[in-house]
DNA sequence: CGGTATCCTGATAGATACTG
DNA sequence: CAGTATCTATCAGGATACCG
């Protein structure tokens, strides 16, 4: 029995789920798309550090992956929306678990209150 | 609010618990130590494909980043245990979640019965 | 506005060999 | 048996520019 994404095989689905998110700004990407449907440009906006080519790359290996649809609008200027599937949906309890442990790294020594970034 | 790591600072705890096992071989590692104490000849030979360097480099890693704990014995020929720290065996609810999650992506179409190698 | 192509760089993985 | 060091290949991340 073996595991298949974007072509990619895996004998473990474990190591298949880290790898739909292990990409550079994957977690924020979903984390934005969590709270529901978003245009690029606000995707852009929202998680601080992302560079276009990188949101792009990363939105589309999300797309391949079957985690996140893509809209696209006819219209001049373009105008492209990027909501979860029902999979990608599915993660929203895994990221949940993921926030509980990593919150066990917890520390306030730096006096600023930088919150979580990026929709986290 | 910061979250601190290996003296690396994440914004995100999320992100954070991902960096712990998104090593080449960490989910491996771990999964084998969530069966118990191992010593470090049976995790090389129960995770195929992983070289001597990697391993010990992975290992140190998940120690340093307090998941992993190291048992040495002053004997000879050397002899080295490791087994998952209280935080360690936390993560073996957010690796079931991954697992569940992942096998969606299952495939029997490889007539292959490879099974879920390296102990997951 | 959003996508793609090119190029560059640093990080990571792997092979190999030497040590106690 | 287990750890470390060195070297090399590969890849992901990022800056930039051009296209529809």
């Amino acid at each position: 029995m073996m595991y298949l994404l974007n072509g990619k095989e895996y004998p473990c689905p474990i190591e298949l789920a880290v790898s739909v998110f292990a990409g550079r700004w994957k977690i924020s990407i979903i984390c934005q798309l969590l709270q529901g449907k978003k245009r690029y440009g606000e995707l852009k906006k929202n998680i601080t550090g992302v560079n276009h080519k990188m949101l792009a790359e990363q939105l589309r290996e999300l797309e391949e992956a079957g985690i996140v649809k893509r809209e696209v609008y006819p219209v001049v200027p373009p105008k492209v929306e990027y909501e979860l599937t029902e999979l990608g949906k599915g993660l929203g309890p895994v990221i949940d678990y993921l926030r509980e442990w990593g919150e066990h790294f917890q520390t306030d020594a730096t006096g600023e209150s930088l919150s979580t970034a990026n929709g986290s």
